[in-house]
DNA sequence: AGCTAATAATGAATCGATTCACGAGCTGCG
DNA sequence: CGCAGCTCGTGAATCGATTCATTATTAGCT
């Protein structure tokens, strides 16, 4: 691997002078640029980005730290935010931690070694045990959360309006007739769980239901628990009408649940998932679900690191965006053998 | 960031001390290991891993170029890259190309700059055009090629046995009666739908079926393709009785289609995948398919890819590990309704 | 011509680690 | 005692870029 130096030999100049036709900023003679680009050319010269990087303090390099690429809602918020890195320059390094808090210690001691020039994180539930995000932001590493808030955190935050989506979704089961309506929620440690629980109180408040824990279960987002509390649900009496699981890999587990109880979906149990579940759109029977902007989410989270980084964000305080859920209405949710109750619609859009 | 001359201060040493007490190589008196020990505590010193590399000219970072990591087969790959890269110390950078050679072209180039230590690469279907592979195996950076096999390059490589699965494939589809068997293909430029094609080939041959051309049909690798060749097979006359769908995005496309013309599945068309389906074990039908092992194939590419950056593996000669196939039997391609036909049985094992 | 100003090019210092030739201080042994 | 052979520790050189003070050259103006 040719160096500047040696460039600098071949073009008789200094690597000063390199160094100048290669950033462009310093004024060079005709003559010497042609040299040195010939030099260039014919040595095959590529800088070396190592000895940039410790130069100028800065890696030109993201991090992403999700819970699990596995999981079918993180691969569209990775390539939003490689596509957003990309664009600017930047590499994008991934890290899964399986909501580990151990694991996040670890994953966040490298990238303060690595001197990383923002990250962007998932935070584990356990996250408020420990003080590396907060000092990782205090040393001067920008940081955006991602999906889910960190609390007493200062730093960014992208996510979707988890409120919103559940209510809606609930609004659309009620609207369905339903009146039943067994509920699998996360972790009630995730800011992200306690929204879209929220969202769903506050669709059965506007419609004078009164919200039963009896139909309330807490999962761990994950499809076992999905499929064990759907069963759960599905087997008191009286039996809820609907079902609404609050995140998508546990979705999967309810409707499996569904089908080994041999009950038809919708007529028996209808089933709304927030989260896109991957194939419920073809398979059958295709999926109500809350749509989020994985996408949008992992570009605009990107975006916003990088103007941190950069310093074009003018603002202290940290942003806090938040996206707009859509519901998608399908097969799932479809009208009830009576078909849908004539009830008041709902008070507001 | 206090660095280690601020440590060597501190510590009443030198920095070559302090740097051997780190690394542990050198022999360090206990009175000194124990001073620089308490430095490094007190400054809560952290090595540079970027000034690290510039010296030991290792970044300890792994490149994985893929098509898309939103295409359900990648994410298994690349969580079995990073827990095969991360329990060695590496770290893991992810590029998506959508299998566009330019794209490719370019992320090539930034490996380069970056001094990478090693690249897992799934080639683009162009790559034969550009020699940045070849150079940069020539350079001296170890790359493994996952999934599909590069031509004329003499790197590892590990995947699937796309024949074998191919043909275990089709010889159950043949067990189960069917003898007019419609199948999507990939881009023939790649050699994995080449290989798993020929599977077919094999698989017919050996019943003594005839290779209908007429049955053939050359897609993307997409969904739409999938959706649109499915169509256009189940519309010919006479239509098949089965569709074998050489990966699952196209696979999901191929369901969609059977599902618009109105034909039961699998009475009327039966269906079988290459590659996991996501939900395809879950919801309607489920899905035959012939299951890769991903996970595995990011690990062990990964950690081939890591022997060879440290001249673990003695041999020069690429290594071509082809792992093994598993064919789930589910509903798709259940027996039709005049029951398996009863032919002779496949004469290998 | 004489002076200032502007422009080009140089090369040493720097970033933060590792490495290694060298030297200091001991020990052991004839 | 004197010297070989240890063990420890030091600090300068190095990796490959950028940066900036300095110098050399030319241009512009009176």
């Amino acid at each position: 691997m040719p160096t500047i130096k040696e460039v600098a030999r071949r073009a008789r100049v200094s690597v000063g002078t390199v160094s100048n036709v290669l950033s462009g900023t310093s004024a060079v003679g005709a003559e010497l640029r042609a040299r040195v680009e010939r030099a260039i050319r014919e040595l095959d010269y590529h800088p070396d980005h190592i000895a940039r990087s410790l130069k100028s303090r800065r890696t030109h390099t993201l991090a992403i730290v999700i819970s699990d690429i596995t999981n079918p809602f993180f691969p569209l918020v990775v390539r939003g935010a490689e596509d957003a890195a990309s664009k600017r320059g930047y590499l994008l390094t991934i890290f899964n931690t399986d909501d580990q808090f151990e694991r996040e210690r670890q994953v966040f001691s490298v990238l303060r070694m690595r001197r990383v020039d923002g990250v962007l994180v998932v935070v584990s539930p356990d996250s408020d045990k420990g003080t590396q995000l907060a000092e990782m932001i205090e040393a001067g590493t920008p940081v955006v959360c991602l999906d889910r808030r960190a609390p007493h955190v200062k730093a960014d935050s992208v996510q979707v309006d988890n409120v919103k989506g559940a209510r809606i979704c609930v609004r659309h089961l009620i609207a369905m007739g339903h009146a039943r309506i067994g509920v699998i929620t996360g972790p009630c440690k995730l800011q992200t769980a306690r929204d879209r629980l929220q969202g769903c109180r506050l669709a059965l408040r506007e419609a004078g239901i009164p919200f039963n824990k009896a139909l309330i279960r807490e999962g761990d987002f994950r499809f076992e628990s999905g499929y064990r509390l759907a069963k759960d649900l599905l087997l008191t009496h009286p039996r809820p009408t609907a079902l609404f699981v609050l995140n998508g890999t546990m979705g999967m587990g309810a409707y499996k649940a569904i089908q080994e109880l041999n009950l038809r979906c919708p007529e028996d149990a209808a089933l709304a998932v927030f989260d896109d579940v991957p194939g419920g759109d073809v398979f059958r029977p295709q999926l109500t679900v809350v749509s989020q902007p994985a996408y949008e989410i992992g570009y605009r989270a990107a975006e916003i690191l990088i103007q941190r980084i950069n310093h074009e964000i003018a603002s202290e305080r940290p942003l806090a965006l938040s996206l707009e859920p859509e519901l998608k209405i399908r097969e799932s949710t479809a009208a009830r053998a009576g078909g849908p109750a004539q009830m008041n619609a709902p008070s507001e859009g």
